[in-house]
DNA sequence: AACTGATCGACTCCAACCCG
DNA sequence: CGGGTTGGAGTCGATCAGTT
């Protein structure tokens, strides 16, 4: 971001759970829904589910224990029983609508670098990844297209697993986090080695959720290409031949954001490795992730994650 | 070094429109 | 009907200057 002006919104950084006021569908971060910004475990007595279509920009596990429940993901309406597990990946649009008072359940949220520090796919980016190369977003990748029902023996080794999850988020020390992210691994391999038959399959046939324009692509492989510099709406429309305004709205219904809500996101999303990873000044942190100024970096952030960048990363080395 | 306040203009939003 | 464009009004993010 050099001396240029940059830009706003009416759909300005997403206040808790951004609304999207054309959809009414709702962009929730981890802010929103969580007191930590990587890793967040809860069950049914926390919180109620959010019974109205939605999306997060982070990756969600949802395990019903017992109880009747269905999910609607991106429209369609899925098998959601007792002993099952759904995978939500971030900014797909979806629900979970449980018998009220008789299902007992876990919601997992965790941050899209939790499970690996260099994950580098933009977030639409990550409904094509190559199970190969990104083994642990198998069944994120397939959900809708396979139901992640256990048996009761099967269940039982999830159900230790959600509860040690609780049990290490509720007293974290130093090592902790690697403790949950080796669990939550094992929770997704267990899953995706007993399904591992059907999502082979699936992933041989490139069986995708939703495919998107060619042009959503263009722009989104730009953003993240040049993320430390000055972006303009209209540079990003040139490049993938669009107008600017069209742009603006594509964006807007593809991922529910604004063109500089998506841009801060992304940016955000580098700063927080950036912070927790390096030990680069927020002056430099913020000139890498494309703002001039630190101190609107500063602001920025704080707006975004509830805590300022030098917070942040007191937060991240301590827990 | 990190953060806040005041100001101004770039961008979003929306409705109407074109085109195939 | 879906993909794309146009144009104007109002919003809110980027910046500079100042404070902690």
């Amino acid at each position: 971001m050099t001396s240029r002006r940059r830009p706003p919104a009416g759909a300005a950084e997403p206040r808790a759970g951004a609304p999207d006021e054309a959809s009414g569908i709702r962009t929730y971060r981890m802010v929103d829904r969580s007191d930590r910004l990587d890793f967040e475990i809860r069950d049914h007595t926390v919180r109620p589910p959010v019974v109205m279509p939605h999306r997060h920009e982070f990756f969600q596990i949802e395990a019903n224990v017992s109880g009747e429940a269905h999910h609607v993901l991106a429209g369609k309406r899925c098998r959601y029983p007792a002993r099952s597990l759904i995978f939500i990946l971030p900014y797909r649009v979806h629900y979970a609508a449980h018998e009220p008072g008789a299902s007992e359940y876990y919601v997992i949220n965790f941050a899209t670098n939790f499970l690996r520090h260099d994950f580098d796919l933009s977030p639409l980016d990550m409904e094509e990844a190559s199970i190969a190369e990104y083994p642990e977003l198998t069944p994120f990748l397939y959900e809708g297209h396979v139901d992640f029902v256990f048996g009761e023996r099967d269940f039982r080794h999830v159900l230790a697993l959600l509860q040690h999850l609780a049990v290490l988020h509720r007293d974290r020390k130093l090592g902790t986090i690697e403790r949950i992210r080796g669990a939550l691994l094992e929770l997704i391999g267990f899953t995706v080695e007993r399904y591992a038959d059907e999502l082979e399959a699936l992933s041989g046939r490139r069986v995708y959720m939703q495919g998107r324009t060619d042009a959503l692509r263009r722009v989104l492989k730009f953003i993240d290409e040049h993320l430390q510099r000055d972006i303009s709406l209209n540079e990003v429309a040139e490049a993938a031949f669009l107008s600017p305004n069209y742009l603006s709205q594509l964006l807007k219904k593809q991922t529910g954001m604004a063109f500089v809500e998506w841009l801060t996101a992304r940016r955000m999303e580098r700063a927080q490795h950036l912070l927790s990873h390096t030990g680069e000044r927020i002056f430099a942190v913020a000139n890498a992730v494309g703002f001039a100024d630190e101190a609107y970096f500063t602001r920025r952030f704080r707006q975004r994650f509830g805590q300022s960048p030098s917070g942040y990363r007191k937060a991240m080395r301590g827990s």
